[in-house]
DNA sequence: CAGTATCCTGTCCGATACTG
DNA sequence: CAGTATCGGACAGGATACTG
């Protein structure tokens, strides 16, 4: 993610791959979902070289998505557990779930998304939290928000598909 | 995305990300979900180098996202548009933008999500379709599939936090 | 206008070796 | 066990020049 101009980027989506545009943070954060919080769980899970973990480790922390937590002090050992930050991520990691079991998966999902308790499977999809209507392509589009500057504007007001 | 063994990738988010890995796909498709469809559209929009522009634009219409539809044939010329798989993505898209807004944006959301006819804002949150609950962390959990194979069941069965 | 062709730099990433 | 240090390769990404 190494970009001239960080500064110009109001997109929150941008903004949001700013923190987790490289692929090894959002696997890193999927494991940390499925309870993983120690260096070597993560490494022999995902397979991924020490140093490279270590990268994205930090670069987690100091983007508020994972909590260094100290376990023990002789020697001095962390765990990495999600802040609320990283919490909130997870629609994000849903989306791709479903996404992916859709698109990718000609054989069957082997990964779903279940009830905690009952074990039934869900599907998960997208509503306004206000109204519970669906979020769907045509019903809803993006558009500038109230603290939108004048080039984020202009880029709505080009092109806007109805 | 050059992993050595993407054979045995069997997770849908891992498999998702083989084809949006990169920040600049994901950029794109922002940008064709706003109406964007022609090359220039996008260098302008997004200050992308061209021959990037070229070969993530390559890889979308490769991994079926983008189609190419050609609208001139002398000069051939062609634009690009969303195909179902690539419409099936925006989920993750306003997932990202909710996320965005909440976390980095201090001096508020620059783009929201409206209601096209109404205009009113939405806030997009994640539910079950069949039963309409919010999917929350603690409710619902992520586990091995129909088509899960070995490797991925000793997975979840290793630690799944209830 | 819609790209293609080169060249270059940074860094993502893997492999390996080492340390308390 | 939980990392750090170092090396090297591949490629993402930028800048620029060029073409029909």
């Amino acid at each position: 993610m190494q970009r001239k101009n960080l500064g110009d980027m109001q997109c929150p989506i941008a903004r949001s791959l700013e923190r987790v545009g490289e692929w090894w943070s959002i696997l890193i954060l999927r494991d940390a979902f499925q309870g993983l919080t120690r260096f070597d769980q993560f490494q022999k899970s995902l397979e991924i070289a020490p140093n490279m973990l270590t990268k994205r480790l930090n670069a987690l922390v100091e983007s508020g998505l994972l909590e260094r937590r100290q376990y023990s002090e002789h020697p001095p050992r962390d765990e990495y557990v999600l802040t609320e930050r990283g919490r909130d991520f997870r629609p994000v990691l849903w989306a791709l779930l479903a996404w992916g079991n859709k698109h990718f998966a000609p054989e069957g999902a082997s990964v779903v998304l279940v009830d905690s308790e009952t074990g039934t499977p869900a599907d998960p999809i997208m509503v306004d939290r206000t109204t519970g209507r669906p979020l769907t392509e045509l019903a809803f589009k993006s558009a500038p928000g109230p603290a939108a500057d004048e080039r984020t504007r202009r880029r709505h007001a080009a092109r806007s598909p109805s």
